[in-house]
DNA sequence: ATGCAACATTGATCTAGGTTAAATGTGACC
DNA sequence: GGTCACATTTAACCTAGATCAATGTTGCAT
């Protein structure tokens, strides 16, 4: 169980434009007027994580939200006995910790950086501030929250009521592109097959059989972190 | 697998008053003027459902939330081989279904009655409509959907990091009152044990064992459903 | 290129918890 | 009280997936 270091804010100043352009692509800074945007931005600070930095720990204050601008973050919790499971793997444009920012409770989660990411720290305050405002944004807010919470429980289903194999064959659809028709596709695996294993609930090794299985009787094809998918109805069928 | 009837809301009228004074006491609807209260009042409608009666499907459109008077709700999804698996246990004063009025989407979980149950459902119209107007209740709107989640996330922690061991600890922990000092306290199952065992991810046969076990080593008493702890830290310590 | 460290695969073995089945309680209603 | 339906318990057995232990690969820093 080693040590991992924490990453600082960046406070170099950056071009303020550059901020406002990516919030404003984000769904729950959509709509917003510029003034609004600039109060925002204000509040927002951009920070970077080298690979496995963390960018929060299990207990820390919440002071803000992240977003991802690039690279990738994962959320997991360690247990006592210091084995770890990853619950998200943040990508560019997503989000997290909004919903601690109305609690008053810390992470139960940390956050660590699985490539060299740059995100931006939006301050509590300031999104506080701004929901007493706008509905609009709260009601943006709200839907941000609610598919989060949608996607949650999707996931205890998932844990709760499918196979490991299931988990896999749905994990490997949900990353086809959704303009993908039957034919064959392939997907590049965004992070290492471990973290992937945890993000399903099981270990590495049994991830790497279930893989292989369905390797060998045709339905998938792996050449390291490709996998080919040549009939997506098939693999839909359960492989 | 055999039909659940689904219940009708009761259109017999019932007294105004007794609406919002219930609704006044909700975390979500506190700190509300009359004059919104009453809007919200005038989109509420008391529903009745039986013990075993459907209170919604999945798949069914979200029409508002629900929130129990008296009673008792499990919430839970079937897999399509049949299986049941229980989410959330939801008491009076609780609800249910706030998420989904911010999403396009259908149920993803069903809601069951487990006892003769008094809710009232609240159009979703009102509920938007108010939250147009009032950034105190997006506000608390956002609280309650924060906790929600946190709450689900401890569940995945719970399932994929505890032991079924510990997860029946942590249930009787956490039925008991939070006034209780170290000594011996009472705590009373409030739905069957088939339900808990679901809802612990679980079978009722090894949730019957791990109660028998804590039991012979004589961490608890079990009585029918009241669960005698003599020695709460014993429990808090792993039994 | 070379060598190291992290990651991935493979096989053997183990175990927590599930499944099946049967016996026993228990409560609601007549 | 009796009886029916259902919940709970008990016991024997089974299996999905974990753990352990090598071994192979890959990428990356020198």
């Amino acid at each position: 169980m080693h040590r991992i270091p924490t990453s600082n804010p960046v406070h170099r100043r950056h071009p303020q434009i550059r901020i406002q352009a990516f919030l404003a692509n984000l769904p729950m800074f959509s709509e917003m007027r510029d003034a609004e945007l600039d109060r925002i931005a204000a509040g927002t600070l951009p920070v970077h994580a080298e690979k496995g930095q963390a960018i929060c720990q299990t207990g820390d204050p919440c002071t803000g939200f992240h977003v991802v601008v690039y690279g990738q973050v994962k959320l997991g919790f360690t247990s006592p006995q210091g084995v770890e499971k990853v619950v998200e793997i943040v990508r560019p444009g997503q989000s997290f910790g909004e919903a601690l920012m109305f609690l008053d409770s810390p992470y139960i989660v940390f956050a660590q950086a699985l490539a060299d990411t740059m995100l931006l720290h939006v301050a509590r305050h300031a999104v506080l501030d701004e929901l007493a405002r706008d509905p609009g944004f709260s009601r943006r807010m709200l839907s941000g929250l609610s598919r989060r919470l949608h996607g949650l429980v999707r996931d205890v289903e998932a844990y709760s009521l499918r196979s490991s194999h299931e988990r896999v064959i749905g994990y490997l659809l949900a990353e086809v592109p959704a303009d993908a028709d039957g034919g064959p596709v392939e997907v590049h695996l965004s992070t290492g097959k471990s973290v992937i294993a945890s993000r399903l609930n099981m270990t590495p090794e049994h991830f790497s059989r279930i893989l292989h299985e369905l390797g060998n009787d045709g339905t998938i094809e792996i050449r390291g972190r490709t996998v080919r998918i040549p009939d997506l109805g098939r693999l839909r069928g359960g492989g």
